[in-house]
DNA sequence: ATAATTCCTAAAGCTAACTTTAGCTCAAGC
DNA sequence: GCTTGAGCTAAAGTTAGCTTTAGGAATTAT
């Protein structure tokens, strides 16, 4: 069972609603650092649901986990972070969202103006101009701005 | 070499800025529908330059091909778009952007009253409702964030 | 002491949006 | 008419973010 301030990955899913699978994952991603017992399974503090918490809050906003794993590096080291610890990191998220949406409210008006012209044909296309929009370089998938966009899939 | 009307796969690919490979590929997805000639080269029209244009735009906004294909679809059939047939689209595409930008507004806003809460680990965290967030994909409803057992709905 | 859970690892699979590779064929230029 | 260069197809590879599967091992419940 669970003890003091030791929980199973079973016990972190069920709090975090996440699949185990995907707390494993997010292991081998470098976002939570559990110990192991004796029987070599994993055991996670509670503070680790929080931790999971604030991952998947960031991913709704559309950054990707080597993001988060960068944001959560803020945090400090070597104690358990206070409530203050999470709001100042919060803060900072906060700021890189407004960013975001101004990004994708200039494309908006970028849009509008060629709208207005009736182009869409790129020569002189203020839209093709990739000034704030993130460089594509290899293969995968594209991303906007630097972190992945929302996407209004189904 | 590109006749009146006909051009090729790269002169296309020169055109728009696009990979060969991955005007092939959209293709696939049913976003250009070339002919072939008697080598059975693909044959594509000059207003296909702008249609991979609108393509490449609409990406920059986040939207995902298959959406996009949809978008496409509402083109008057069987004769070349005019001008006013790609504003028109635009127009409706505009219109989701801003849902979209609304939206992460929105959920930016939710953002600040956790941050206000100081919470980000309580039951009824607003940031939860899946309401006006973009698209909860698959998986089951999650509960987040917490010390108490949220039942999801169900 | 068993049976039922839970957990473990490694590897393969999935989706999106492409690229790369391999092995040929077609078209163009000299 | 031969040599490039451009094009063709099918299949495999890539990245992100996971899930699924297979085959065991550790825990917990009875």
């Amino acid at each position: 069972m669970d003890r003091r301030n030791e929980i199973s990955i079973g016990t972190l899913a069920n709090r975090t609603g996440l699949a185990v699978s995907a707390i494993r994952y997010y292991e081998t991603q470098g976002l939570v650092a559990p110990e192991r017992n004796a029987g070599g399974q994993r055991r996670f503090l509670r503070s680790d649901i929080r931790r999971l918490s604030f991952v998947m809050i960031a991913q709704k906003f559309g950054f990707t986990l080597d993001h988060i794993r960068e944001v959560l590096s803020r945090l400090p080291q070597g104690r358990t972070p206070t409530a203050k610890d999470w709001t100042d990191i919060s803060q900072d998220f906060r700021a890189e969202l407004d960013e975001q949406i101004e990004a994708l409210t200039r494309l908006r008006n970028k849009l509008d103006g060629c709208i207005g012209c009736g182009c869409l044909s790129l020569d002189r296309c203020a839209l093709y101009n990739p000034d704030d929009v993130a460089a594509e370089k290899g293969a995968g998938p594209r991303y906007l701005m630097g972190d992945k966009v929302m996407r209004p899939e189904g």
